[in-house]
DNA sequence: CGAGACCTAATTTTT
DNA sequence: TTAGGTCTCG
């Protein structure tokens, strides 16, 4: 959250002359790149480098085509990463750049990091000599920083985090007099999230959109916002990426700077790239012709098979118009996967064969093996059931000393893990969810940050906001009121305006002492800055803020775990030199790195599981309305769906050796319980790779009555009746969907228990292979579409005598809309859907 | 200001 | 179902 402008490098501080002519050797010349020499060294004088010897010919020419734009598509498994290090690891080599004329881009910090560790490994030593090698983000905020004031900030500018950026935008919307329950601060927040992932600035914006918020004041409200972040010196994440492409197209001379300054560009993840910052690299990439420059050295290594967030604005079209967008692309497909058994890649390439906008692949390998397993299908009755077989399928590989870190269970929506991490509390099994609330989001963390950031940086407003009345101080709503306009009439930050304020006699006496004694102990922790160390410091704030103390005292049972969120967030300050360079780390990398060495299976979401790998791997919930996801069909349509089928291909080739999908017939979603039917997905598998595993145990329950019964929506191979059978019909998905209810709840169970580990983020490699496709189509199909429940009222009444799959018979004892609260015979009283009982 | 009632909405997530 | 937010009362 807070900047500082201290590190910025200069330009070019390794760099003896502006332009090394490719093939120069630049180690000698002086100091700086030690790197390029040691990597010089590393290659030993032969004619071919050691590091390129470990590479397949496709990878290999990946890495040697160093000239001119080049796509590679690197297919799931196919060494992704491997290709994208060494070809930096080769650059330096051959002297065809300095490591700062190397410009290469991430999404996550996890993975610029292990970039970085394995440069150094192929290099010899850690890179710190690639002063351009990070996430989007954080090489938007260095540009930002070096021309701050081209942007209308001071290089100190502060980075607000979604929080911040929220509680903001609620202000405005409150000070323009808008109902903020009507215009939600949230969704505000997306819009303007959605504008700037476009590039859009408030003047830029359709008129539709600017009309969609707040009785047409949307641009207004925009407006307004950015205006307001600039007069608090701040920006937001989506600014990073903005004002940098703004920065450039109003000074060519900066953006000329950076022509001269990179040679290489490298892109990582290409397919999740978003309209800014495809427009972003496009100022980068695109050198003036008429200067005679070096040709455009751009490298995008990416897959467009597994391009899941458009939802967040990611253009799977930049990397299908590639070869459009930079003419002359070489494009180098690398097909050869080297983590799964060919069933897995038959399943999965035979799913992804069904999306239409792709490029195309064929992923394959050459370490087929005769007695491996195909992938399998599993049904079971509900919910419950799948987890207690799953658990037991964990526990049989366990005893065959499969290890736990070896398997993971992915799901489509994090409430679906719930009902795993109950049934392996009960067996004793150790697991680790991944995902989820990361470190820095959560509240202690949050407030003790406002803490710091309000004694490193005086005018953070919305740090001294947060912590004004935490721990409860009595300084509420109208105190803080009354902070704000004596800030807002004399043009200072609410922290000089409450100091103002204590020594007036403008308030009662009991909030003026409390804001006194606030202000006089930031005051002095201020003074501490440079007498004390930062992590003492740090917790003399927190003693003295009477901020542990309020944990202490409270009893709630997250409290301990939130004290020990506070000791280990003082144990990793110790890593950085003082508390700015720590906010400035902290305001960037939202994540703190964890590092339990526990056996313990893993649990996340498919999201969350791009780029890693498991021996095993379970995917539950393979049901229409949960997977593909109704909302994603309703919203997005038939791009919306070929997204789910990514995700769904994303999952399946996660797994090396064993693969496991389950449906279950009933699922409760949204506390009511509904009978479901198996995705689509599961029937666009190929026969010849899957098997429908034949469980035979608990599967059934009050379910006689359901087996041989027609299936309402359609058939499927895996409808209850077939799937002993191994029957291979065509679904009739479109009716079925037409009867689909809204599926999916949201859980964020605090589970407590032993064995139990919260990870912030996970990533390792991922990749591709080639094919053919036509690319454009991102129209709504409708009978695809269909939407849910009907809203008309039941046709049963009270007492009426009812039939239900999953409970048996019961009597009707209330009647909400289409909702019915039955008393069963033997399941007790449960609320159901009244399209899934029947008269009895 | 705080506790408890009441209502509402409910994928996916990085920076 | 349930979590999160808002609203109301003491």
């Amino acid at each position: 959250m807070s900047g500082f402008p201290d590190d910025i490098p200069f330009f070019d501080e390794d760099e003896p002359s502006a332009n090394p002519p490719a093939q120069q050797k630049p180690a000698g010349s002086g100091s700086g790149s030690g790197i390029a020499a040691r990597a010089m060294a590393a290659r030993g004088g032969a004619a071919s480098a050691r590091y390129l010897d470990a590479l397949n010919p496709e990878q290999r020419l990946a890495v040697e085509t160093t000239e001119g734009p080049v796509l590679v598509l690197a297919g799931a498994g196919t060494g992704k990463t491997r290709v994208l290090t060494t070809r930096i690891a080769h650059i330096l080599a051959t002297g065809r750049a300095y490591p700062s004329q190397i410009l290469a881009v991430t999404f996550t910090n996890k993975a610029a990091r292990e970039m970085k560790e394995r440069i150094g490994t192929l290099v010899g030593e850690a890179v710190e000599g690639m002063p351009w090698l990070g996430t989007f983000h954080s090489i938007g905020v260095k540009i930002l920083r070096r021309h701050a004031e081209l942007a209308g900030l001071k290089s100190s500018f502060t980075i607000l985090d979604t929080d911040d950026q929220i509680r903001l935008i609620k202000q405005i919307i409150q000070a323009e007099g808008l109902d903020d329950k009507r215009w939600p601060a949230r969704q505000f927040a997306q819009m303007i999230d959605g504008w700037k992932n476009k590039g859009l600035a408030p003047k830029e914006i359709a008129e539709g959109d600017a009309r969609a918020f707040a009785n047409g004041r949307g641009r207004e409200l925009y407006a307004a916002y950015q205006e307001r972040l600039k007069s608090l010196n701040a920006v937001d994440f989506g600014d990073l990426l903005c004002l940098p492409i703004r920065i450039f197209r109003d000074n060519p001379d900066v953006l000329a700077e950076y022509h001269r300054k990179f040679r290489y560009i490298l892109v990582d993840e290409y397919q999740d790239t978003n309209t800014a910052q495809y427009m972003w690299l496009r100022l980068l990439a695109q050198r003036p012709k008429s200067a005679g420059e070096a040709p455009l050295n751009i490298c995008c290594v990416g897959d467009d098979d597994q391009s899941i967030y458009g939802w967040r604005g990611a253009e799977v079209d930049n990397i299908l118009r590639f070869e459009k967008d930079f003419p002359g692309a070489k494009v180098i497909r690398l097909e050869r996967n080297y983590r799964s058994t060919a069933h897995i890649l038959g399943a999965a390439s035979h799913l992804i064969a069904h999306n239409e906008g792709r490029l195309g692949k064929t992923l394959f390998t050459d370490k087929a093996q005769p007695d491996e397993a195909k992938v399998k299908v599993h049904a079971s009755w509900d919910s419950e059931e799948e987890a207690r077989a799953i658990g037991e399928e964990v526990e049989a590989l366990q005893s065959k000393r499969h290890a736990l870190n070896d398997m993971a269970i992915l799901v489509r929506a994090s409430f679906q893990m719930r009902e795993f991490e109950d049934r392996f509390v009960t067996l004793g099994v150790n697991y680790r969810v991944i995902g989820g609330p990361r470190f820095y989001e959560r509240q202690e963390i949050r407030d003790a940050l406002a803490y710091f950031r309000i004694v490193s940086q005086e005018a953070d407003d919305l740090a001294f906001e947060r912590i004004i009345n935490v721990p409860k101080r009595g300084l509420g709503d109208a105190s803080l009121r009354q902070v704000h306009d004596v800030a807002r009439a004399r043009q200072v930050p609410l922290l000089q305006a409450a100091r103002d304020l204590a020594g007036t006699e403008e308030m009662k006496p009991k909030p003026r002492s409390a804001l006194r004694t606030l202000t006089e102990n930031i005051d002095r922790w201020q003074d501490l800055l440079d007498k004390t160390s930062h992590t003492e410091l740090a917790e003399t704030i927190l003693e003295e803020s009477g901020y542990t103390d309020m944990w202490k005292n409270d009893r709630s049972p997250e409290a301990p775990g939130r004290l020990e969120n506070l000791k280990e967030l003082i144990r990793s300050m110790e890593d950085y030199e003082s508390l700015r360079g720590f906010l400035e780390h902290v305001s960037l990398v939202m994540d703190a790195e964890r590092h339990e060495e526990m056996d313990a299976i893993s649990l996340m979401t498919l999201h969350s599981a791009k780029g890693l790998e498991f021996e095993t791997v379970f995917l539950p919930g393979w049901e229409e309305g949960l997977f593909p996801h109704q909302r994603a069909l309703d919203e997005g349509g038939r791009s919306g769906l070929e997204e789910e089928r990514r995700l769904a291909y994303v999952g399946l080739t996660r797994a090396k050796k064993n693969l496991h999908l389950w449906f279950a017939s009933n699922r409760r979603i949204h506390g009511l319980w509904q009978s479901t039917i198996p995705s689509r997905f599961l029937d666009e598998l190929p026969e010849a790779h899957v098997d429908v595993a034949d469980e035979g145990s608990s599967y059934g329950g009050y379910g006689q009555g359901h087996i041989g019964r027609p299936n309402p929506y359609g058939k499927s191979r895996f409808d209850n009746a077939e799937v002993f059978s191994n029957t291979y019909s065509t679904p009739g998905w479109q009716r079925a969907q037409k009867n689909r209810s809204d599926a999916t709840a949201r859980n964020w169970g605090t589970r407590s228990g032993h064995q139990v580990e919260r990870i912030g983020y996970g990533e390792t490699d991922s990749g591709y292979g080639a094919g053919r496709g036509s690319v454009k189509g991102r129209v709504i199909e409708g009978e695809l579409v269909a939407k849910s429940v009907s809203e008309s009222p039941s046709a049963f009444k009270l007492g009426d005598r009812v039939f239900h799959m999953k409970f048996g018979n019961g009597n009707v004892a209330a009647i909400d809309g289409n909702k019915l609260t039955i008393d069963f015979d033997k399941a007790g009283q449960k609320r159901v859907l009244d399209s899934f009982v029947q008269p009895a």
